[in-house]
DNA sequence: AAACAGCCCAACCGCAGAGTA
DNA sequence: CTACTCTGCGGTTGGGCTGTT
């Protein structure tokens, strides 16, 4: 489409053409350059013929010379980005062939988003044309549900990741693009694995494979699911998630036929389900899908192989999320989770955005969460020795305590439970110490990827909004069991854990105690629901059954789950 | 057929980094 | 070292197009 075939397109170039009454500029945005309006909006042919002889005498580059020497009212960089986009020879129009998309993909899983570069892979092409196209893509990959990258091209860009390799010059470090491979493949962070790996023989679905990391062979592993069980990629946007929605027992009632899926999530009690689990899809659309063990072609893995750590922000039921700087508001962050992969900026722009209106939202921005976490964890500590025994290689920063405060809670629990107890054998311990990192500093594109450190990593405070009353955790447990029967098999290790939620308790109190009166009467109200309630754990165990036992324990207590999603 | 909503894409802006005078 | 220019990128905007109601 070119707005140019819109104009004037006789070839003529008048003087109105070329410089337009200043009105007319006022209207159009023209700017002022050395007393010369410069044109804005949509080119004309005369001013691409101008351009063209500008360029065919000159030759490219010294654009800002253009309108001196050619008496083109445009700007140097709108004359570069015509003639880029547009002008010059060789240029490819029309839709991408499937090779090229194919390409696009691979080149956007390897480089991110680097367009100019991506472009010199694809002749004729131009860098905006395949942001366009990419960004399209994202849109309609995150509203059919589907991830970004098919499964092979992300388990080989996470390979060559892996590998350090620098593909065809690329620069398979690109640390933005990493999170971005993450967020939209469901790689997960490396970090998760590494206990993993150091606890090979565990999970039989992390095999020894040198160079390929975990997070890879998740990645593998989603495939299946990704494609086939969590929603049908010929299903058609919001439509379709409500028809999905309304196959959910118990919950199609609740389905307002005018919402994208997500926004539901935020208005009814599946929104703590969401929030809780990640904004995993507590039910597996594909029946077929039986293995429970598998890490990642499992229901309620969706949204942790999203990445989509960050969808279990929560907000009060009447507050609308903040739209990410993406351009999503249809459905881009109303559909976290369930759609593939926001890009971490939206995960980042969330984060950043507490809704307002309430005062669940304030103790985010005071950062005395932070305090009071770490207080706790000094509280729990008092009753129970921790250890810092992790088998990862996490390190966590003093001053970054508030969140492995929350974690360690865990941490220490655990470790008295016994680790062998974990359904994937895991150390649980390492696991969720190292949940965190990956969810929170995981969802800024300006920090290093989430591997060794919780650097820059700040506990977000809506552990208010998670607060769980007994019928929230009903309605969930209701919904859960009938959804996810088979993953009831932590049920048994979980109860045998039943100290912890004891403890986990008692860690509550002293929170809320710190917390003090507003707080503290949500965080006494997940205690509660805690203690008499075991089913909410449980089955928060459950729906995580199939994932890494990182997600299962961050589950468990909801203010640390949200911690861990953030 | 008309109204509407959503999609697509060209073009813009601001910012940052690199190169150069 | 500073200022300037060019280039690339992320994000955004606005209007035409298209599909749906």
């Amino acid at each position: 489409m070119s707005h140019t075939t819109n104009e004037s397109d006789d070839g003529v170039l008048s003087r109105d053409q070329i410089e337009p009454p200043l009105a007319e500029e006022g209207s159009s945005g023209g700017s002022a350059n050395g007393g010369v309006v410069l044109k804005k909006g949509p080119w004309t042919s005369a001013e691409d013929g101008i351009l063209i002889e500008y360029v065919k005498k000159h030759g490219e580059g010294n654009w800002n010379a253009v309108q001196k020497h050619s008496g083109l009212s445009r700007c140097g960089k709108s004359c570069r980005l015509r003639w880029a986009n547009h002008l010059r020879p060789n240029l490819k129009k029309g839709a991408f062939t499937q090779e090229e998309e194919q390409l696009i993909i691979e080149l956007h899983a390897k480089m991110g988003n680097k367009w100019a570069r991506m472009a010199a892979h694809l002749p004729g092409r131009t860098d905006n044309e395949i942001k366009n196209y990419w960004n399209t893509r994202i849109k309609r990959h995150q509203r059919a549900g589907l991830p970004l990258y098919p499964p092979e091209v992300s388990f080989q860009a996470s390979q060559e990741r892996q590998l350090g390799l620098n593909v065809s010059g690329i620069n398979t470090r690109d640390k933005g693009h990493q999170d971005l491979l993450r967020t939209n493949s469901y790689e997960i962070p490396d970090v998760i694995f590494d206990s993993l790996k150091a606890n090979h023989g565990i999970s039989p679905y992390v095999p020894e494979l040198p160079g390929i990391t975990a997070s890879s062979i998740l990645v593998k592993s989603l495939s299946s699911s990704q494609y086939g069980s969590f929603m049908s990629p010929m299903m058609h946007r919001q439509k379709r998630l409500r028809e999905s929605m309304a196959l959910i027992p118990g919950y199609s009632g609740s389905v307002k036929t005018d919402s994208p899926l997500f926004d539901q999530f935020q208005d009814n009690s599946f929104d703590k389900v969401a929030q809780s689990f990640g904004l995993c899809f507590p039910f597996d659309a594909d029946p077929t899908n039986k293995n429970p063990q598998s890490f990642g072609g499992n229901r309620g893995s969706h949204t942790l192989a999203n990445g989509n750590f960050s969808a279990s922000k929560p907000t009060s039921g009447l507050v609308k999320m903040e739209l990410p700087s993406l351009q999503y508001p249809e459905d881009g962050l109303g559909s976290w989770g369930t759609s593939p992969p926001p890009l971490l900026e939206t995960v980042d722009t969330f984060i950043q955005s507490p809704p307002t209106g309430t005062v669940e939202s304030s103790p985010r921005n005071s950062g005395l969460l932070d305090a009071l976490l770490h207080e706790a964890k000094t509280l729990s500590s008092t009753k129970n020795h921790s250890s810092d025994k992790s088998s990862n290689s996490s390190t966590v920063i003093p001053g970054e305590l508030a969140e492995s405060s929350a974690l360690n809670i865990c941490e220490t629990e655990w470790e008295d439970l016994g680790d062998p107890l974990s359904p994937l054998g895991q150390t649980a311990t390492s696991l969720f110490t190292e949940c965190t990192p990956i969810s929170t500093c995981g969802s800024s594109l300006d920090e290093p990827p989430a591997t060794e450190t919780l650097t820059g990593c700040n506990a977000k405070s809506e552990l208010v909004d998670q607060a769980w009353s007994p019928e929230r955790e009903k309605e969930t447990t209701t919904l859960l069991d009938v959804t996810c029967p088979d993953i009831l098999q932590a049920s048994d290790w979980l109860e045998q854990g039943s100290g912890y939620i004891k403890d986990q308790v008692v860690m509550m109190d002293n929170i809320a105690t710190l917390l003090g009166d507003d707080l503290s009467s949500h965080y006494k109200q997940m205690s509660a629901g805690a203690s008499t309630s075991n089913q909410g754990w449980r089955l928060g165990s459950c729906v995580w059954n199939n994932m890494p036992a990182v997600c299962q324990m961050s589950e468990l207590p909801s203010e640390n789950c949200y911690l861990s999603n953030l």
